[in-house]
RNA sequence: GCCGCGUUCGUCUAGCGGUUAGGACGCCGCCCUCUCAAGGCGGAGAUCACGAGUUCAAAUCUCGUACGCGGUACCA
């Protein structure tokens, strides 16, 4: 295949959200796969509605993704005078013309219609008008919006995920092209844009399926070659509905900051609507820009599980070296420690945490001593007759040279034999007083990376909190 | 209302005329084990939305119906 062009559009009224990050996912692949360029444009057109933050955040979040764009952003708030002059060729081709009707007519027209039982489209009388005319009203100053002349004849959209549909003729009424006060409108910049850039393949979000008849015509009327479309099936939330806040998280900046890493996120929405066959699914950018094809991509809608989410997001932090996890948890709050023991804390927590936030969670008990205990492990070993066993145990595992998990854990078997119980009739509680939790990784590993003073204090504190409950809180 | 699109285990999906309908998440059980995970092994879970048709043969092709979603702007 000829070097593709393909494009992210995002329009700047909101963060990215997973679709669109998403629908630049895959251009991107694409791109990517027949080293094509991916160009990243902004439609800031409607300037009410348009933020400038909400342009950085965007760009923020796809950098982070790790979809760098090799062309742009560009603006089309900056790209007003070739709208301007493709509307002027437009009219003096024919193919577009004035239309004087106000907006409060056509709304009434609407009103009416709709009154009727019947749908609105503009009946074209703007069609009728001579040039003279035309251009006489436009003269006198009388307000004009600039309408497509859509050929009265079926309109085809190919489409490489959603199959072929012809839009019968008629289907469409001459939609407006350029408003009243001058501004161009969206169906309008997309194409002018896209035929500028020399795009190939759109692709984008199956809601704007509905549109591409009014593009194929646009691309008609424009002199330019249709490109290939693959317009993607939604992303809906557990319940089916379009994925929004309401679902818990909808932006991409949402899941980082929930300590998602990048990698899971795109691996995981990459997945959403394609499939690489052979039941792959775990696979870094670059391995699915080797094999990604938009043939393989499905029409449907998906709904966004963040249960697998999770349990990619795990694999990917499994996978991740120490090191870079450290870097990746910072932002999250790590203890006040030395990093050779952040770094074996990390080691023991590789396999269980899910996300950054549970790992830096985690990291904690390296840091400051437990400030509570988990009330079930206190109801259950809460009990003063421990206390003397902890003591015993505290200043056996003191003794432990070298301060290594295996002679910690033997020490500690050794006490439990002598006092006739199982291994984690001690150590659950001592569990629960160096990390004030029932459930942690290994023990005597996490013993091994506090040290010994820490281990003591820990165990001595606890000891002494039990032996005298009634001055507990 | 009208127009368009979609429909395989709860979820993401493989499948592209003949399969015991495969995998993954989640769930359940077993193993491992100081707890929790991870990991390994195994299990339950899909009359392929429904109804017609084409065919020797249909999850796969065609047409209806239902449900879902999207669009219906001088928004994007």
């Amino acid at each position: 295949m000829a070097a593709p062009r393909v494009r992210f559009a995002p329009s700047p009224t909101g963060s990215l959200h997973v679709g669109g990050a998403r629908t630049a996912l895959y251009n991107w692949l694409f791109a990517r796969r027949h080293g094509g360029t991916f160009i990243l444009r902004i439609e800031d057109t409607d300037v009410e509605r348009s933020k400038k933050e909400l342009t950085q955040q965007i760009l923020d979040a796809m950098t982070w993704l790790g979809l760098s764009w090799d062309e742009g952003p560009f603006f089309q708030s900056e790209r007003q005078a070739l709208y301007r002059e493709a509307a002027d060729r437009l009219l003096a081709e024919g193919r577009a013309y004035r239309a004087f009707e106000t907006a409060e007519e056509l709304e009434a027209q609407k009103k009416a219609a709709e009154a009727a039982g019947g749908s609105f489209k503009y009946d074209g009388r703007g069609r009728s008008l001579s040039k003279e005319e035309s251009d006489r009203r436009a003269a006198a100053g009388e307000k004009f919006v600039l309408r497509l002349r859509v050929p009265d004849e079926p309109l085809v959209v190919d489409d490489v995920v959603q199959g072929r549909t012809e839009f019968p003729a008629g289907a469409l009424d001459d939609f407006v092209l350029v408003r009243s006060d001058g501004h161009p409108l969206y169906h309008f910049t997309v194409c002018v844009d896209d035929v500028a850039m020399g795009i190939t393949h759109v692709v984008r979000g199956v809601d704007h399926l509905p549109n591409a008849p009014k593009h194929v015509a646009l691309f008609r009327a424009l002199g330019a070659p249709c490109p290939v479309f693959a317009h993607l099936g939604m992303i809906l939330g557990t319940d089916g509905k379009k994925l929004s806040k309401r679902h818990g998280a909808a932006g991409v900046e949402e899941f980082r900051s929930q300590g998602v890493l990048a990698e899971a996120l795109a691996n995981f929405l990459a997945l959403l609507g394609w499939s690489p066959g052979e039941d792959r699914e775990r696979m870094t950018l670059s391995a699915m820009a080797e094999i990604f094809e938009l043939e393989r991509i499905g029409p449907s809608p998906s709904r966004f599980d963040h249960e697998k989410l999770l349990w990619l997001n795990g694999q990917y932090i499994q996978s991740t070296p120490g090191e870079r996890l450290l870097e990746l948890a910072a932002p999250f709050g790590l203890p006040a420690r030395d990093e050779a023991t952040l770094a074996k804390g990390v080691e023991l927590l590789r396999p269980r945490a899910k996300t950054l936030v549970e790992l830096a969670a985690g990291l904690s008990v390296y840091g400051e001593d437990p400030a509570a205990f988990e009330p079930a492990g206190l109801k259950k070993f809460g009990k003063p007759e421990l206390a003397p066993v902890l003591r015993t145990l505290a200043a056996r595992l003191d003794a432990v040279t070298p301060f290594a998990h295996a002679g910690l854990e033997e020490a500690a078997r050794a006490l439990a034999a002598e006092t006739g119980v199982g291994l984690g009739q001690i150590a659950q509680p001592v569990r629960l007083a160096i990390t004030g939790s029932l459930a942690s990784p290994p023990l005597f590993e996490m013993i091994e990376a506090l040290g010994r003073d820490t281990t003591r204090r820990r165990i001595l504190a606890f000891a002494d909190r039990i032996a005298a409950p009634a001055a507990a809180s």
